[in-house]
DNA sequence: GCCAACGTTGGC
DNA sequence: GCCAACGTTGGC
């Protein structure tokens, strides 16, 4: 799951303790969150920085959450287009696992998996959220310690 | 700052 | 339904 830091970092999330994953609107994403299952852990990727990569983990503790901010007139992410009676957007709710001492770069990502491996790596990849498989998360915290 | 690789919009 | 124009993402 992609966040640029300066909107919010993995830091805010620490500090924050849990948060709703909210603006993302993007279908293709969208359909990815809804994918996610209880428990679930995921990466938190710091985009459009230098260096680009991976900085910590974090757990879904609540599915299904309905996006508010599509409903936030005041919000960037506000959609005129979603209604009360059927939302478009929904996203989870993530808790603050841990973030790594070092990044994970894109780089290195980019050395270790294909992008058949790892979507991330994917030219021209741009989704926000994106499924990584177990075997291949594995590796990846392999690469932590 | 550039631009590739998308996704979205809207005229037809 | 097609597709040109436009907007966005995000690595470089």
């Amino acid at each position: 799951m992609k966040s640029e830091p300066q909107v919010y970092s993995i830091s805010d999330l620490e500090r924050d303790k849990q948060t709703i994953w909210d603006g993302v609107r993007n279908y293709q994403a969208r359909n990815f969150l809804r994918q996610i299952q209880l428990g679930d852990l995921a990466f938190f990727y710091h985009s459009n920085v230098k260096p680009p990569g991976i900085v910590g983990l974090m757990k879904v503790i609540e599915t299904d959450v309905v996006d508010p901010t599509q409903f936030d007139f005041n919000s960037q992410y506000y959609d005129p287009k979603s209604y009360l009676q059927s939302p478009r957007w929904q996203t989870v709710t993530v808790e603050f696992v841990q973030a790594f001492e070092t990044i994970i770069s894109l780089i290195k990502l980019k050395q270790e998996f294909s992008d058949n491996e790892l979507l991330v790596v994917k030219k021209g990849n741009r989704l926000s959220v994106m499924p990584v498989a177990t075997e291949v998360a594995k590796k990846i915290l392999g690469l932590v310690s």
